[in-house]
RNA sequence: GCCGGAGUGGCGGAAUUGGUAGACGCGCCGCACUCAAAAUGCGGUUGGGCAACCAGUGUGGGUUCGAGUCCCACCUCCGGCACCA
């Protein structure tokens, strides 16, 4: 056996030996493994951009440590691995290099499934698939024509960002300061048809359904709660003066009514419209509100602008008459398209008020003494009502039921639940992504394609030019005929939102081998998923229409779980140091961290930096996301490389605790490496002193390393499989092989406890360095590899200890420590604290006020 | 703008239920080995002070015997905002 780790050599002999057993098959052919329980460990599927990415590197070897702790646990273990393969970055490669994005997609995905697998996870290769697979996208429009059949699909009119110059439509990322990325142009909105699936059907379910979802973070459950944005309101039918229509508004204040000083309604409204056609300068007002960008945070940022319609409504309560605005802040998908603008109780609305010089009328105040002052903010609260008629003097909570009762009764109003969310656009107007199985005929209007013609197969040899969608110039895809009437018809060119394509995929990778069906019985085996794991950055939408799709196939008799994830960890970001020289003009030349040499104090504080190169100056910048604009970004092959998969997961798993953010060093990851070669060394200098005789009996040195080994083992086992914190095991292990570094392996005993020990510790640092795991194991004389040895449990009687030692604090400052028999009284504890020479200084003999004894751990004495 | 999160030594981070602030690693300093360097090993490393001790977890208040942890107000940074994936 070689005294000198090299990683290369005992990464490759790992990984051969895997693939020739096909050691992580989920369901292998003779059937081993099929009598324990099922696990099924998922990593968010990667978009196939060419090579991995840290961020990648970071996320599989979370969920991989997983799936190979609990695999010794004992469960049957699925983990699969496939791709995202639909998507803009394809079209934008064949633009910029010529490529058609099938060929560049699949050469990515060979490039990155070899990167992968010298990475080592245990994935179940046989169930790998890509979404541009027509095999894959075929069930997605054959599950869309189901929910269509169910009455879930519609189709309507919704706005997008449209580049006048190129002629086509923009993702809100092409859309840079309201221009168009490629011609510059000045974004407008326009309104297409367009599919959208009725996901607000779901959404009391969405909601509750939370609930049950404890394993998930906190935050990722209010963040989608608060997306949903169930409120309960008041819907109120305001009149219009001179015409027998009203305007409807919704508003979860009607405690507030009686404030109202005007109306405001979304530019695209019916009133907004109307009163444009009637008048040039509003039109003209319009059509400027609609020269932006789509994105909330565009429009929620953008300056408050508005325009009196020159109609007015009427209150439903006093009569009296209210203007009609039109404002850019008020959205039309949300609600009725449009509020009542209640200036003194409402932040938004008084900030308007003021701009436009409209009146301000408080109606609420904070008790029944008078209404709250308004003069420099709203008063958001709820209170008391005050110049509110017959509601005069009600809390909000009452004038709520009240004034939703009289309107109701007067047919002007109804209480109604509301949701921020809306219905799921799926169309997109792009090349490379899974077609919509839907023809248009002159006289049948939208006609799904039939299911014997599917998968309707998107051609991969087109070049897209930047204007507008090729599939909508491709004849041979187009024309088609009407699956109902037999004319000749045109086939929808719009593709689906590639959010689709990852809100079913882990249902399928439990069902990959089925050629007849969406799915079949393993999904129901393996879902839901036991434990995924993927960015923060997918908390809401991609993890929201996952848990509405699955319901879906749930109420389509496909699954039989309500939701996709039993427990979700979410993992930070990857991020780096930058550095930057200023050029003449202003402009940044970026350096990478490893073409940049830092200078040090005597203190080791970074005082300034040089190139690599030729030893200029460079400039320190911020700590931010991998990135190729900031050049920022290090090449986990490269890593690889240097110091192997191991240290690279090491690592990976030590730096930070998973769901925070990651700084990647150099350094660090050479530490990682050290602590790698000395496992090595430890346990080949511990085996060269050949075989372990069993102790009868051990001394107090060899009792305190076995109580130390199953200490750690005890705190291992709680970090991993119930914190998820892999830094702090991986720090107990380092503790512990320090400690076996420093004992005395002559003594017999103490030699049978270093075995006892390092075997654990190959054990339980396997999942995350697996492959010097694999090594280490076989050179301890083990026949059967380290994946299928059992996770190592803590031994009770090794953890008793004789004595305690406690921290005496007087007047809660710690003064010093006292060592006590375990099972010492509370008396004889402050006796021996009060006694303690430094204690007692401090006590200056007052008496004692208050004494608090916290077993284990502390004593307080208050004087 | 709205929603969510974070802020602790020179740096990454630890402190699990309100109970020893700084585990572990990096960096830095010193020593050993070496002709020398690298590698490796050993020791030190929050700041101030000779010490006793004092101060200290973004800022300002509060609750408590005791606060990094809880409460209130604020500052800064990060993620998401429905066509990036």
């Amino acid at each position: 056996m070689q005294q000198e780790y090299e990683a290369a050599a005992v990464e490759r002999a790992a990984q051969d030996y895997w693939l020739k057993n096909a050691s992580f098959a989920a369901e292998p052919a003779d059937g081993r493994g099929a009598d324990r329980e099922t696990f099924y460990c998922l990593s968010m599927f990667p978009y196939p951009s060419g090579k991995l990415h840290m961020g990648h590197v970071r996320n599989y070897t979370i969920g991989d440590v997983i799936a190979r702790v609990q695999r010794m646990r004992g469960y049957q273990v699925l983990q699969p691995m496939g791709w995202d393969a639909f998507g803009l970055p394809a079209e934008n490669a064949a633009m910029d290099k010529g490529i058609p994005p099938g060929k560049w997609t699949r050469d990515n995905i060979d490039a990155m499934r070899d990167q992968l697998q010298r990475l080592g996870f245990g994935y179940d290769w046989s169930r790998e698939f890509a979404t541009c697979d027509p095999s894959y996208y075929r069930w997605q429009q054959w599950f869309f024509l189901r929910l269509w059949e169910a009455g879930l699909v519609e189709r309507r009119n919704a706005v997008v960002n449209w580049d006048p110059i190129d002629q086509t439509v923009l993702a809100n990322e092409q859309v840079i300061d309201g221009r168009g990325w490629r011609s510059g142009a000045l974004v407008e909105q326009r309104e297409i048809p367009q599919w959208f699936i009725r996901i607000t059907d779901y959404a009391d379910e969405l909601v509750d359904d939370l609930d049950q979802l404890e394993g998930w973070p906190d935050a990722v459950r209010t963040m989608q709660a608060n997306w949903i944005g169930r409120s309960r309101g008041v819907e109120i039918d305001f009149g219009l003066a001179d015409r027998d229509t009203h305007l409807r508004v919704y508003t979860t204040r009607p405690d507030t009514l009686y404030g109202v000083t005007y109306m405001a309604v979304a530019p695209q409204h019916p009133l907004a419209r109307e009163a444009a056609a009637g008048d040039p300068e509003v039109a003209r007002f319009i059509e400027e509100l609609q020269r932006s960008a789509t994105s909330e945070a565009a429009l929620e940022t953008a300056e408050k602008r508005g325009m009196a319609l020159g109609i007015d409504a009427i209150h439903p309560l006093t009569g009296a008459r209210i203007p009609v605005w039109t404002a850019n802040f008020v959205l039309m998908a949300y609600g009725a398209g449009a509020v009542m603008a209640v200036p003194a109780h409402d932040e938004r609305d008084h900030a308007f008020a003021h701009a436009y010089g409209l009146p301000i009328r408080s109606v609420i105040g904070a008790d029944a003494s008078g209404p709250a002052d308004i003069s420099d903010a709203a008063f958001t609260e709820r209170g008391v009502l005050h110049h509110s008629d017959a509601f005069s003097g009600m809390d909000s909570a009452t004038a709520f039921e009240a004034i939703a009762q009289h309107l109701t009764e007067a047919g002007q109003g109804r209480v109604r639940i509301n949701y921020r969310l809306r219905d799921w656009g799926v169309s997109r107007q792009r090349y490379w992504g899974c077609p919509i199985p839907v023809v248009y005929c002159e006289d049948c209007g939208a006609v799904p394609v039939p299911d014997d013609q599917l998968p309707v197969r998107l051609p991969e040899d087109l070049t897209p030019d930047g204007s507008g969608n090729p599939l909508a110039k491709d004849p041979d895809f187009l024309h088609c005929d009407c699956p109902r009437c037999g004319k000749p018809a045109r086939r929808e060119s719009d593709t689906f939102d590639t959010f689709i394509d990852s809100s079913w995929y882990f249902a399928r990778f439990a069902s990959a081998f089925s050629n007849q069906a969406m799915l079949d019985d393993g999904a129901r085996r393996w879902m839901p998923v036991d434990q995924y794991v993927g960015g923060v950055e997918h908390a809401v939408l991609h993890l929201l229409y996952a848990r509405f799709f699955t319901k879906l196939m749930r109420d389509q008799g496909l699954l039989d779980c309500d939701e996709p994830f039993k427990r979700l960890l979410t993992q930070g970001m990857v991020v780096a140091p930058t550095f930057f020289q200023e050029g003449g003009d202003g402009r940044r030349r970026w350096f990478n961290p490893l073409d940049v040499q830092l200078q040090r104090d005597e203190r080791g504080a970074v005082l300034s930096a040089t190139a690599v190169a030729d030893g200029s100056a460079v400039q320190v910048g911020g700590i931010e996301k991998m990135s190729k604009s900031k050049n920022n970004g290090v090449d986990p092959q490269a890593m690889i490389d240097a110091h192997g998969a191991d240290a690279v997961r090491l690592f990976m798993m030590f730096a930070a605790p998973p769901d925070q953010s990651l700084e990647w060093s150099d350094a660090g990851l050479e530490g990682a490496s050290r602590f790698l070669r000395r496992l090595w060394r430890q346990v080949h200098d511990h085996l060269a002193r050949g075989a372990v005789s069993t102790p009868p009996s051990l001394d107090s040195d060899a009792k305190a390393l076995r109580r130390q080994l199953h200490e750690t083992l005890q705190k291992i086992d709680a970090d991993v499989t119930r914190r998820q914190v892999f830094n702090t095991a991986v720090a107990a292990c380092m503790e512990l092989l320090n400690a076996v570094s420093r004992v005395d392996q002559d003594n017999a005993a103490m030699h049978a406890v270093v075995r006892e020990t390092l075997e654990a510790l190959v054990r339980v640092l396997s999942p995350i360095t697996p492959h010097i795991a694999h090594a280490l194991w076989l050179a301890l004389g083990h026949d059967t590899p380290v994946i299928d040895a059992p996770w190592p449990q803590p031994d009770p009687g090794a953890l008793e200890a004789d004595e305690v030692t406690l921290v005496v604090q007087v007047n809660g400052k710690l003064r010093g420590r006292i060592t006590v028999p375990a099972n010492a009284s509370q008396d004889d504890i402050i006796a021996r604290a009060t006694a303690d020479e430094a204690v007692a200084r401090h006590l200056g003999g007052q008496p004692l006020r208050k004494q608090i004894v916290v077993p284990g751990k502390l004593v307080n004495l208050v004087v």
